[in-house]
RNA sequence: GGAGGGAUGCCCGAGUGGCCAAAGGGAGCAGACUGUAAAUCUGCCGGCGAACGCCUACGGGGGUUCAAAUCCUCCUCCCUCCA
């Protein structure tokens, strides 16, 4: 590959890059070029958002540069004093630890992560001191920190910001300094602390580090930004039959956008596939299913998509039960005359969080015994091992005397 | 340091002594319709209880009252302006 075809597959589909030019000399140096990715320790379970940037980090591996991962274990221990943001919570070093580890094995379903050379930021802001600190803040104005988006919102309707705040930037821009970056990945939200991070490598002597974003995927419910904290992410370690399931419960709106970020096929086919919808020709269900199966194969097997296509269809098209439920034990002491009352066994099989819940579930029609639908809340129902007890429409459990 | 404003359920937000488990909206859940899509419509939306009901809840503690989210008091936190 020449150096212009390189970047064109390294950032082609890219949302921002300062800059292309510059990326292209950096290319053109022929010698493997330092890529950093922060990963965040307080969320150390991978969904297809972090699917984003890794599949390209994955890229620059394939074309033999080297990926750091930065674990910011010492921003994790001092977490949010405001308390405000949930996004960063005070964790111990164990807590770290461990979800660096789990991290680590997530994205090896990705990436090679034998590869990669994983760093804790603590190695260089331990040392640092509040000498060096002040030194580094010395570096930076608020103005310039202002201009940050969700700061100067912020501002303007009176949310707190901690000075920590500010220092977050900065402490993430000398992780840059530290680990001699040539390139950082991340998404678009990341853009203001990647350009504090070139701003802060030219102050400390050193050659900016490109700074490469993608477009944040939109999570399932097709607003916000997928997060686990908004509970609208599909998770890289998913099951196969949930992962499916979710795919194929997204709006239509945003398929050609997962097409785009999360396929081979890129913008390219996303704009073929839209088109296709949009002309009649395919079904946008067609196109979701195809979705789920390039996904699920990705994160697990071609065997296990297909498995959970059918499953898929089978539950919902066709409206039959699922190959495998899981059991809903039933302690025969609690039987009387062999029968059991409705709301606890709504509540037993995970149906609902507490008994007034499954009351309103079943008032509202939302239970099956055996397929046949229960609205007395305060039915004793006849039970026997193996009967099928259904919440909603896609909770299943089979009944299981102990 | 001084002055003023504020803290309500998952979120936003109304509520200034009883009619308040707390208006309204959003989110969520269920049903109908579908393609487990979207949109729409209907219902639900603190917990326990078969039920009269009981318990917990309006930043935290104490108090006034037959009765407090609402009044008094102390505390904590936040915001704005002045220095």
């Amino acid at each position: 590959m020449t150096p212009e075809q390189q970047l064109d597959y390294l950032v082609g589909d890219a949302s921002e890059v300062h800059s292309r030019e510059e990326l292209l000399e950096k290319l053109k140096l022929d010698r493997p070029l330092r890529i950093k990715y922060g990963a965040d320790p307080s969320a150390p379970d991978l969904h297809l958002g972090h699917a984003v940037p890794m599949t390209r980090l994955r890229r620059f591996q394939e074309l033999g540069h080297k990926v750091i991962f930065i674990i910011g274990d010492f921003t994790g221990r001092i977490g949010d004093p405001s308390g405000r943001s949930k996004t960063r919570p005070m964790l111990s070093q164990e807590e770290i630890e461990h979800n660096a580890e789990t991290f680590a094995d997530q994205a090896g379903r990705i990436l090679d992560i034998e590869a990669c050379e994983i760093r804790y930021n603590s190695e260089w802001l331990e040392p640092l001191g509040t000498t060096g600190l002040i030194k580094l803040a010395s570096q930076y104005t608020v103005a310039r920190m202002l201009e940050r988006d969700d700061f100067s919102k912020r501002m303007r309707d009176e949310v707190p910001i901690s000075i920590v705040e500010f220092l977050y930037p900065l402490v993430q821009a000398y992780d840059s300094v530290a680990v001699e970056s040539d390139v950082e990945v991340g998404g678009t939200d990341q853009l203001f602390n990647f350009l504090v991070g070139r701003d802060i490598m030219r102050a400390y002597g050193m050659p900016p580090q490109i700074a490469a974003t993608w477009t944040l995927l939109v999570g399932t419910d097709g607003t916000e930004k997928m997060s686990k904290s908004l509970g609208n992410y599909i998770g890289i370690g998913e099951a196969p039959a949930q992962m499916f399931g979710k795919i194929m419960s997204i709006s239509d709106e945003i398929l050609p956008h997962y097409y785009a970020l999360l396929t081979d096929e890129g913008f390219e086919g996303a704009a073929t596939i839209d088109a296709q919808v949009q002309s009649g020709d395919l079904h946008p269900m067609d196109a979701k299913k195809r979705l789920g199966r390039i996904i699920v194969t990705r994160y697990h097997s071609e065997e296990a998509a297909e498995s959970a296509q059918a499953e898929f269809e089978q539950v919902f098209s066709r409206g039959e039960l699922p190959t495998e439920m899981p059991d809903v034990e039933v302690p025969a002491c609690d039987l009387q005359d062999g029968r059991a009352w409705i709301v606890q066994l709504v509540t037993d099989c995970g149906g609902a969080c507490s008994n007034s819940e499954a009351r309103r579930l079943i008032r509202q029609g939302a239970v099956k015994v055996n397929d046949e639908r229960i609205t007395d809340e305060k039915a004793n129902v006849e039970v026997a091992d193996g009967d099928v007890l259904q919440v909603g429409k896609r909770t299943f459990a089979k009944v299981k005397l102990t």
